[in-house]
Formats: structure tokens, C-alpha cells, sequence
DNA sequence: GATTTATGAATGAACATTCATTCATAAATC
DNA sequence: GATTTATGAATGAATGTTCATTCATAAATC
């Protein structure tokens, strides 16, 4: 009788201020779903089914399902906050910020197919609210960092950050989806050429690495 | 009683081969809709009100609320590839018809939100089947003209299509959306240089014009 | 008057959400 | 520490709504 109960302690050594248990599989299953089919076809009951929770649960966690994909998007963009800056280093040279960004987006979305095609679904329904639509536009204070430096060092073109930020997530995002959706292949050396022919867009000089 | 009914009348002068009665207020209807509403907003109810015809209509035209969706979708891209050829010559300069392209793009869907929103809306949805996947992966023979070109003249990157497609597509589509969406706004000069900035990403070769 | 087309109320499936009930555990009491 | 009582998290059947689609009937056309 004293065996039977251990969660307490078996959650020792995780991230930090642990969630309540069961949010985690909700999520987990809510981004299979969705990802596979649609925030419509995910249906609360289903998605009860697919995190083995009753579908009450769902709601002890969250107050609607509009809050529990919000809640999903905050989650994922971290994520691929956080997976972009793998390896960053403050002092690197602007090329050498923009390959990081550039190959660490990349191989994150290709290795996290479900929350590449999740975030893009949430980002082109049409229910996003000022909320949302602030945290979609939010840049990393790194990204801002990258800009400043390459204008001020006179490495990028003096355009608005904006479509300078068009000219690198536009092709990225482009390949990715080719990529997770098997339109297309691509191998290192393409990879390295579009990334480089990216940098080209956004250089002030044209560069050879 | 004979006032009544003039609609056979009313419709002279419109494009070609007419569409049966009804059919264009409906899609037009569906495309406001789907545009503010998406997919699941836009319901056969609301959309028969919209375009003003009973629901039993709506099926006389389309045999489902999905094919009438698709069915837009093929009116839409028809639409945009002739909004993009407008004064193409197959004479022109690789550079010149890369400009045509760009600029009558950027136009086109600029002054035509909805058909814009819709069709990203579409193009993001996890229900393309294998169908409308074939249909939003097909290039018009301009622009398989254009890259064949540009490669034996020596004027574009010896990258795969998909990639210079996505150098591309890619920051126009992010550009677009961006205006649209009014998250920023874009001067002349602005689109000058961001046409510019993705022509240095295909070019082999530095450009000034 | 026969045939085709138009119509919208009716249908039943699917949906997000609720809430009365259960029950393991904690607190209180002896 | 044994027993009783209180608590609120967990549960899933039930609810009311919304939806795409149908089809019996009406209107129009031949």
C-alpha cells in the first residue's frame, strides 16, 4: 500500500515547475491530430481518446479548446526559439549568426514535421485574434541583435528589418514545406547553395564564404 | 408576374461560356466568407444567404461543400496565372520577365485580398488530396520557360527549380501577406528593392539595372 | 399535363461543453 | 492510530447547438 503512489518523487530531474499531469499527452496528441487533421478534425472527443484521458480532463486543464491550441502555439514557438539558437554565440560574426539561424530552423522543422505543419496551420487560420497575431510577429531579441549589427557593419542591405525578414524566413519556410511534404528533396549542397543564394538576397556585397 | 424574372437577361456582356445562373454569386459569396471566416465558418446556410439562393441551390451547382472549395480554388489560380502574364513576351529578358512577374503578382494580390487569403487558407489545409496537391504544384509553361531560359543564358544559379521557386515565391508570399495583413506597409522604393534583393538570390551574377 | 428545375424545412450526425456523481486522499476527531 | 468527515480532482453520459445534406413539394417550362 505504500508502493502504489510514488509520482510524487519519480518526477525528479525534469525541466522546472512541473504541469499538472496529463497536459503534456493532451498536447502531444492535440499536435498529431491537428497536424494530421486539421484543428477541425481534431474533435475533443477524439482527442480525449488519442491522450487516453477522459475528455473532462481536457477541460481541468484548459478552459476551451480555442485556449488549448493557443497554448499549443505558445509551446511550439519556444520551442523553435530556443532550437534556433542551439549553439549561438553573441560575438559570431553576422554570416556566421545568419548560417545558425538559418540551418538550425531548418533542421528543426524537418526533424519536427508535426509542429512545423501545426504552426503553419495556426498561422494562416483566420481566427487569430490581436493576442496571437502579437506573439506570431514577436522576433528574438537575437534576431533583433543580428539586424542592428548587420546594418550598422554595413554586411546587410538598409532595408526595413521586415523584408529583410521576408527574404530569409519566405525561402526557408518554402523549402521546409517542400521538403515535410516530399514535393522535394534536398541535399546538403542544395541546402548550402539556397542558403547561401538567401544570404546573397540580404547581403549588401555579394560574398564567397 | 413577368417582371419578375429578367436574370437571363441582365448577365450580357460577361466573360465567355456562362456559367449557369447562380454559380458566380455563390462562389464569390464563398470566397468572402471563407476569406473572413475560413472553411468552417463559411456554413452552406450562411453562404446560401450570402449569395442569395436557397441552400438546395448551392447543390444543384456543386455536389458538396468541398468540391464547390475546390472548384474555387481552380477558378482562383486560373485567375492569378493570367493576372501574372499580363503583358508577358516570351521576347522579353530573363531579368524583364522575372520583373513581370514579380510586379504583376505583388499587384494582383495585393488588390485582390480575398483571393489571396482563400487560397493560402487552401493551400495550408491538411484535406489536399493528391488532386489539388497536383494542381497547386503546377508551374505555367512561362515560368518553366523562364528558368530554362535563364539557365543555358547563364543568367540564373544552376539550383534545382523547387529552390529558385522558393527564393522566389517565398518572400513574395511573405511580403503580401504581410501587407495585407497591414503589418506593415511598403513603399515604391520599398518593392524596388525587395524585387531586387530576390533577384541578387537567383542571379549567377550581380545585377545592377 | 408532363417533365424539369427550384426550394427550404426537415434530418440526423457530429460537435464542444457541462455538471452531477464518484472516490482517493487529507483533515479532523476521538 | 483508528475512525469519521470533508474536500475537490476526475469522470463521461447528457445537453443543446450547429452543420452538410436530402427530398417532398412547388414553380417553371416545354
Amino acid at each position: 500500500m505504500s508502493a502504489a503512489k510514488t509520482q510524487k518523487d519519480n518526477k525528479a530531474g525534469t525541466k522546472s515547475a512541473k504541469p499538472r499531469p496529463g497536459r503534456t499527452e493532451i498536447l502531444s496528441a492535440a499536435l498529431d491530430l491537428i497536424s494530421d487533421y486539421g484543428f477541425h478534425g481534431a474533435s475533443m472527443a477524439l482527442l480525449a481518446k488519442t491522450a487516453k484521458v477522459p475528455v473532462g480532463t481536457i477541460y481541468r486543464h484548459f478552459a476551451s479548446k480555442e485556449e488549448l491550441i493557443h497554448a499549443l502555439y505558445v509551446e511550439m514557438k519556444q520551442e523553435r526559439f530556443d532550437a534556433m539558437l542551439k549553439g549561438y554565440k553573441s560575438d559570431a560574426t553576422v554570416r556566421e549568426r545568419f548560417d545558425l539561424f538559418w540551418i538550425n530552423t531548418y533542421d528543426y522543422c524537418l526533424s519536427h514535421p508535426r509542429e512545423f505543419i501545426f504552426s503553419e496551420q495556426y498561422a494562416y487560420s483566420p481566427f487569430l485574434d490581436d493576442a496571437s497575431k502579437a506573439i506570431h510577429a514577436v522576433m528574438s531579441p537575437e534576431i533583433v541583435q543580428f539586424f542592428e549589427d548587420g546594418y550598422r557593419d554595413g554586411h546587410l542591405k538598409p532595408l526595413p528589418p521586415q523584408i529583410l525578414f521576408s527574404l530569409i524566413s519566405g525561402p526557408l519556410n518554402a523549402l521546409v514545406r517542400r521538403a515535410i511534404a516530399r514535393i522535394a528533396t534536398f541535399s546538403k549542397d542544395d541546402l548550402d547553395s539556397a542558403r547561401s543564394a538567401c544570404w546573397d538576397a540580404i547581403a549588401l556585397r555579394p560574398t564567397k564564404l
